[in-house]
DNA sequence: CAACGTACCGGAGGGCCCTCCGCTTAGCAA
DNA sequence: TTGCTAAGCGGAGGGCCCTCCGGTACGTTG
C-alpha cells in the first residue's frame, strides 16, 4: 500500500512533509475542539516547500498523513492492553484501557482522527485491525473470566468508543465521556 | 433564529430552494452509504435559479437546509416516543424506539443528518432539544418501573445513537445496528 | 562517464464552500 | 400614486480540496 518510496528525494519529502504537519498541528491544536478540520494541507505542502500534487502522492487523504504522523503514539496504546490485563482483572482492565484511550484521543487528537477514519470503514483494515484486536483481547479475557458478554464483536465496540472523539472538551466533555464510557461498559457486562 | 421572511419574494425562494434540494437529494440519495456530503449547495442555487448567497442567507449551514427538509419526519419520530409508551413497558417502548429511528434514520437520511449536526455540539438547541426530550420521557418512564437506571442524561444517550448513522447499510450495517443498541439498552438498564 | 527510462515532482485547473457588500425591489406611508 | 427605506438579492472573491499530466532528475546500466 505504502512501501515506502526507493528515490532519496522522495524519501527526504515525505519527512519534511510529516515534519511539517507536526509542527502545524502543533501550533493550532490549541485552539478549538480538536477536530481534524483545522489544518490546510495546501498550507503544509507550501511550508514544506513541495507541490500540493507530491504531499497527496504521498499521502492520499488527510486522514493518511494524520495515521502516519501517530503511528507511534497508537501502537503504544494497543500495548496498553495486555499490559493492564497482566495487572488487573479483565472487567477494570478494560475500563481503563477504555479510559486512556479516551484521554490520549482528547489530547492528542490524531488518534481520534485515526479511529474515526477507521470507523467510517473506508479506511484500510491493515491500520486499524491492531486496535480491533486489541479490544477483542480485552474482550476475550473478560468473557473467559464470566465478567463480560462473550461473542462480541470487537468493531462494535470501537464504533460505540468512537463517539467520544465528537464531544466537546471544553463544555463537559470529560465528565461526559466518563458517563458514557460507563454506560459502554455496563452494556458489555455479562448479564447472570 | 429563524422567524420566517415578510417579503414575498424572499418566501418564494425559500420554498423553491426547499424544493429543489428535496429533488437533488432524492436524486442522489439512492447511491451511496446516504451521507449528506453528496448534493451541491452551489448546484441547488443555481437549479432553484436564486444565487448562492441567497441560498445562504436563507440556510446558513447545510445541516439548517436538511434539517428543515425533514422537519416534519422528525417530529413524527417524536411523537412516536409517547404512543410506544402508551401501548409497551417502558424497556420494550426505547428498545422499539430506538429501532424506528436507526431505520428511520438510515431510509431517510436526513434525519440522520441532522441527529448528526445536533450531536456534533454546535447546533442550534431549538431543533434537537424535543428529540432529547423525546428520549429523556422513555428514560424517565423506565426509571419509574425500575427498568432503568435513573438519572441517565439524555444527551448522552442521543450521542451513543448517533453512532449508528456511521455504519454501511451495504456492508453489514443492519445487523450491526441491531447489536449495538443491544448494547445500549444494556447499558441503560438498572443494575440489581 | 554518458545516456536513458522511469519514479517522482509540481502546479494549473475545476469544483465546492462560504462571506461580503453594492444593488434591487417589495411593501408601506403619505 | 409616488416616494422611500430596509429587507432581500446575487455573484464576485478568496480559500481549500483533489486530480491530472507535462516536465525533471535519480540511479542504473553499458
Amino acid at each position: 500500500m505504502n512501501p515506502k518510496p526507493t528515490r532519496r528525494d522522495a524519501l527526504d519529502n515525505r519527512e519534511r512533509i510529516l515534519a511539517t504537519a507536526r509542527e502545524a498541528i502543533a501550533a493550532s491544536s490549541g485552539a478549538s475542539n480538536g477536530v481534524s478540520s483545522g489544518v490546510s494541507l495546501t498550507a503544509i505542502a507550501k511550508q514544506a516547500g513541495v507541490g500540493i500534487g507530491t504531499l497527496y502522492r504521498h499521502f492520499p487523504t488527510r486522514e493518511a498523513l494524520i495515521l502516519e504522523l501517530y503511528r507511534h503514539d497508537i501502537q503504544h496504546l494497543i500495548d496498553r492492553a495486555p499490559v493492564l490485563l497482566a495487572d488487573h482483572p479483565p472487567l477494570v482492565a478494560l475500563r481503563r484501557w477504555f479510559d486512556e484511550v479516551a484521554h490520549y484521543g482528547r489530547l492528542k487528537y490524531g488518534v481520534a482522527e485515526v479511529i474515526h477514519a477507521a470507523t467510517d470503514g473506508g479506511a484500510d483494515d491493515e491500520y486499524f485491525a491492531p486496535f480491533v484486536a486489541a479490544i477483542d483481547v480485552l474482550l476475550k479475557a473478560g468473557a473467559a473470566d464470566g465478567s463480560l458478554k462473550s461473542g462480541i464483536d470487537p468493531e462494535d465496540v470501537l464504533l460505540q468508543l468512537s463517539v467520544l472523539w465528537r464531544l466537546d472538551p471544553a463544555r463537559g466533555g470529560e465528565a461526559r465521556a466518563g458517563r458514557i464510557l460507563d454506560l459502554i461498559v455496563d452494556g458489555l457486562r455479562a448479564t447472570p
